[in-house]
DNA sequence: CTTCGGATTGGCT
DNA sequence: GCCAATCCGAAGA
Protein backbone atom coordinates (compact mmCIF):
# COMPACT_ATOMS: atom_id res chain seq x y z
CA UNK A 1 0.00 0.00 0.00
CA UNK A 2 1.42 3.32 -0.93
CA UNK A 3 -0.02 6.83 0.84
CA UNK A 4 0.19 10.46 -0.90
CA UNK A 5 3.06 12.44 0.49
CA UNK A 6 1.66 13.53 4.03
CA UNK A 7 0.26 17.07 4.01
CA UNK A 8 1.85 17.88 7.23
CA UNK A 9 5.39 16.77 5.75
CA UNK A 10 4.90 19.56 2.91
CA UNK A 11 5.65 23.54 3.22
CA UNK A 12 8.67 25.73 5.16
CA UNK A 13 11.88 22.90 5.72
CA UNK A 14 12.42 24.54 9.33
CA UNK A 15 8.53 23.27 10.30
CA UNK A 16 8.64 20.13 8.88
CA UNK A 17 12.12 19.18 9.53
CA UNK A 18 11.42 17.79 13.43
CA UNK A 19 8.16 15.67 11.56
CA UNK A 20 10.69 13.68 9.73
CA UNK A 21 12.66 12.68 12.93
CA UNK A 22 12.12 9.19 14.00
CA UNK A 23 10.90 8.64 10.26
CA UNK A 24 12.37 5.51 8.50
CA UNK A 25 14.22 5.56 4.66
CA UNK A 26 14.28 2.50 3.10
CA UNK A 27 16.66 2.23 0.14
CA UNK A 28 18.52 -0.94 -1.60
CA UNK A 29 18.08 -3.13 1.61
CA UNK A 30 18.84 -1.01 4.45
CA UNK A 31 16.36 1.15 6.56
CA UNK A 32 17.18 3.87 8.51
CA UNK A 33 15.19 5.23 11.48
CA UNK A 34 16.23 9.38 11.16
CA UNK A 35 17.71 11.01 14.23
CA UNK A 36 19.22 14.35 13.14
CA UNK A 37 17.78 16.44 10.37
CA UNK A 38 18.96 19.89 9.13
CA UNK A 39 16.30 22.79 6.67
CA UNK A 40 17.33 24.89 4.19
CA UNK A 41 15.47 26.95 2.43
CA UNK A 42 15.23 28.96 -1.12
CA UNK A 43 16.17 32.56 -2.09
CA UNK A 44 16.56 33.42 1.32
CA UNK A 45 18.98 30.90 2.57
CA UNK A 46 22.45 31.60 1.93
CA UNK A 47 23.48 28.35 2.55
CA UNK A 48 21.39 26.50 0.43
CA UNK A 49 21.88 25.11 -3.33
CA UNK A 50 19.02 26.79 -4.23
CA UNK A 51 19.85 30.51 -3.10
CA UNK A 52 21.24 31.33 -6.90
CA UNK A 53 17.84 29.48 -8.19
CA UNK A 54 17.49 26.20 -9.82
CA UNK A 55 20.69 24.90 -12.00
CA UNK A 56 21.03 21.13 -13.76
CA UNK A 57 22.65 19.97 -10.00
CA UNK A 58 20.13 21.20 -7.81
CA UNK A 59 16.68 20.83 -10.03
CA UNK A 60 15.39 18.52 -8.09
CA UNK A 61 14.77 20.82 -5.01
CA UNK A 62 11.79 22.14 -7.10
CA UNK A 63 10.21 19.24 -7.77
CA UNK A 64 8.39 19.25 -5.60
CA UNK A 65 7.29 17.93 -1.82
CA UNK A 66 8.03 13.97 -1.09
CA UNK A 67 11.12 13.82 -3.58
CA UNK A 68 14.89 13.17 -2.86
CA UNK A 69 17.02 15.43 -4.13
CA UNK A 70 21.05 14.18 -3.62
CA UNK A 71 24.30 15.95 -4.18
CA UNK A 72 28.16 14.86 -4.17
CA UNK A 73 29.46 16.26 -1.71
CA UNK A 74 33.13 17.58 -1.46
CA UNK A 75 33.52 14.97 -4.59
CA UNK A 76 33.24 12.07 -2.29
CA UNK A 77 30.06 11.79 -0.58
CA UNK A 78 26.69 11.86 -1.43
CA UNK A 79 24.15 13.66 0.59
CA UNK A 80 20.25 13.80 0.33
CA UNK A 81 17.73 15.80 0.86
CA UNK A 82 13.42 15.19 1.01
CA UNK A 83 12.14 18.06 -0.33
CA UNK A 84 8.88 19.69 1.11
CA UNK A 85 8.49 22.78 -1.00
CA UNK A 86 5.87 23.05 -3.76
CA UNK A 87 6.79 21.84 -6.88
CA UNK A 88 8.49 25.62 -8.35
CA UNK A 89 9.78 26.98 -5.46
CA UNK A 90 12.78 25.11 -3.49
CA UNK A 91 13.38 24.01 0.44
CA UNK A 92 14.71 20.50 1.52
CA UNK A 93 15.36 19.01 4.61
CA UNK A 94 18.92 17.42 4.91
CA UNK A 95 19.17 13.92 6.47
CA UNK A 96 22.59 14.28 8.31
CA UNK A 97 21.68 10.94 10.74
CA UNK A 98 20.16 7.86 11.57
CA UNK A 99 19.76 4.52 13.06
CA UNK A 100 20.27 1.35 11.24
CA UNK A 101 17.15 -0.46 12.18
CA UNK A 102 16.91 -3.36 9.03
CA UNK A 103 19.60 -4.70 6.27
CA UNK A 104 22.18 -4.26 8.82
CA UNK A 105 24.53 -7.29 7.44
CA UNK A 106 24.55 -5.05 4.53
CA UNK A 107 25.07 -1.94 5.99
CA UNK A 108 27.82 -2.95 7.78
CA UNK A 109 29.11 -4.21 4.65
CA UNK A 110 29.13 -0.87 3.24
CA UNK A 111 31.15 0.21 5.94
CA UNK A 112 33.39 -2.20 7.37
CA UNK A 113 34.65 -2.20 10.78
CA UNK A 114 32.33 0.44 12.05
CA UNK A 115 30.34 0.56 15.22
CA UNK A 116 26.75 -0.05 14.42
CA UNK A 117 26.04 3.66 16.09
CA UNK A 118 28.24 5.05 13.50
CA UNK A 119 27.27 3.57 10.04
CA UNK A 120 25.05 6.58 9.33
CA UNK A 121 26.23 9.02 11.57
CA UNK A 122 26.73 11.70 9.34
CA UNK A 123 25.11 13.03 5.33
CA UNK A 124 28.14 11.38 3.73
CA UNK A 125 27.42 8.16 6.06
CA UNK A 126 23.90 8.15 5.73
CA UNK A 127 24.14 7.97 2.19
CA UNK A 128 27.05 5.51 1.39
CA UNK A 129 24.86 2.91 3.97
CA UNK A 130 21.84 3.43 1.82
CA UNK A 131 23.96 2.83 -1.45
CA UNK A 132 22.14 6.01 -2.68
CA UNK A 133 23.46 7.28 -6.62
CA UNK A 134 22.83 10.45 -8.09
CA UNK A 135 20.78 8.99 -10.53
CA UNK A 136 18.26 8.96 -7.86
CA UNK A 137 18.00 12.56 -7.33
CA UNK A 138 14.47 13.82 -8.29
CA UNK A 139 12.64 10.43 -7.64
CA UNK A 140 9.53 10.52 -5.43
CA UNK A 141 9.93 8.88 -2.22
CA UNK A 142 6.85 6.02 -1.98
CA UNK A 143 4.93 5.99 1.35
CA UNK A 144 4.27 3.48 3.49
CA UNK A 145 2.23 3.16 6.40
CA UNK A 146 4.71 0.24 8.08
CA UNK A 147 7.75 -1.58 6.92
CA UNK A 148 6.50 -4.95 7.13
CA UNK A 149 8.00 -7.14 4.72
CA UNK A 150 8.80 -4.81 2.49
CA UNK A 151 12.48 -4.94 3.64
CA UNK A 152 13.03 -8.53 3.93
CA UNK A 153 11.39 -8.62 -0.09
CA UNK A 154 14.50 -6.45 -0.55
CA UNK A 155 17.64 -7.43 -1.72
CA UNK A 156 20.92 -5.17 -1.59
CA UNK A 157 20.26 -4.07 -5.12
CA UNK A 158 16.35 -3.17 -4.70
CA UNK A 159 16.07 0.38 -5.85
CA UNK A 160 12.87 1.22 -4.30
CA UNK A 161 13.32 4.02 -2.21
CA UNK A 162 10.51 4.34 0.42
CA UNK A 163 10.07 6.28 3.64
CA UNK A 164 8.01 5.50 6.76
CA UNK A 165 6.22 7.83 8.89
CA UNK A 166 6.62 8.45 12.35
CA UNK A 167 4.83 10.79 15.28
CA UNK A 168 8.10 12.24 17.29
CA UNK A 169 7.25 13.40 20.61
CA UNK A 170 8.04 16.77 20.86
CA UNK A 171 9.70 16.75 24.31
CA UNK A 172 12.47 14.28 22.70
CA UNK A 173 13.52 16.70 20.35
CA UNK A 174 16.44 19.23 20.41
CA UNK A 175 17.66 22.10 18.06
CA UNK A 176 20.45 23.96 17.73
CA UNK A 177 23.19 25.47 14.63
CA UNK A 178 23.63 23.73 11.47
CA UNK A 179 26.78 22.00 11.25
CA UNK A 180 29.29 23.11 8.63
CA UNK A 181 27.47 26.01 6.76
CA UNK A 182 29.83 28.98 6.30
CA UNK A 183 26.80 31.75 5.21
CA UNK A 184 24.06 31.50 7.98
CA UNK A 185 25.15 29.16 9.95
CA UNK A 186 24.16 30.07 13.10
CA UNK A 187 20.47 29.29 11.95
CA UNK A 188 19.11 26.69 14.77
CA UNK A 189 17.31 24.77 11.77
CA UNK A 190 18.86 21.09 12.93
CA UNK A 191 16.70 18.98 14.53
CA UNK A 192 18.13 15.96 16.71
CA UNK A 193 16.46 13.24 18.79
CA UNK A 194 17.93 14.30 22.51
CA UNK A 195 20.44 11.84 23.46
CA UNK A 196 20.43 9.69 20.83
CA UNK A 197 23.74 7.88 20.07
CA UNK A 198 23.38 8.04 16.14
CA UNK A 199 23.60 11.92 15.90
CA UNK A 200 26.43 13.36 14.06
CA UNK A 201 29.50 14.96 15.92
CA UNK A 202 28.89 18.94 16.17
CA UNK A 203 31.85 20.67 14.03
CA UNK A 204 31.43 24.36 13.26
CA UNK A 205 31.41 25.95 10.14
CA UNK A 206 34.30 28.15 8.53
CA UNK A 207 32.87 31.72 8.04
CA UNK A 208 29.70 31.71 10.20
CA UNK A 209 27.75 34.80 11.92
C1' DC B 1 40.10 29.53 -18.93
C1' DT B 2 41.76 29.36 -13.99
C1' DT B 3 41.09 29.47 -9.27
C1' DC B 4 38.55 28.84 -5.09
C1' DG B 5 36.19 26.38 -1.77
C1' DG B 6 32.14 23.62 -0.03
C1' DA B 7 25.34 21.18 3.49
C1' DT B 8 32.19 15.90 4.72
C1' DT B 9 35.01 12.50 6.69
C1' DG B 10 38.77 9.96 8.81
C1' DG B 11 43.33 10.12 10.18
C1' DC B 12 47.06 12.33 12.34
C1' DT B 13 49.54 16.06 15.45
C1' DG C 1 43.21 21.39 15.92
C1' DC C 2 44.92 20.52 11.07
C1' DC C 3 44.78 18.41 6.59
C1' DA C 4 44.10 15.62 2.31
C1' DA C 5 40.82 13.31 -0.74
C1' DT C 6 38.17 14.54 -5.07
C1' DC C 7 34.52 16.78 -8.00
C1' DC C 8 31.99 20.54 -9.68
C1' DG C 9 29.53 25.11 -9.40
C1' DA C 10 30.58 29.89 -8.98
C1' DA C 11 33.35 33.74 -9.66
C1' DG C 12 37.22 36.22 -11.45
C1' DA C 13 40.81 37.31 -15.24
Amino acid sequence: MTLLWPRELTGDAVTVAPRLLGGLVVHRGVAVRLTEVEAYTGADDPASHAYRGPTARNAAMFGGPGHIYVYLSYGIHRAANIVTAPAGTAAGVLLRAGEVVGGGETARSRRPGVPDTRLASGPGNLGRVLGLGLELSGHPFEVVPRLGGRLADAGPDDPHLLFVPARPAAAEISRGPRVGVGAAGDRPWRFWITGDPTVSKYRRGGTGR
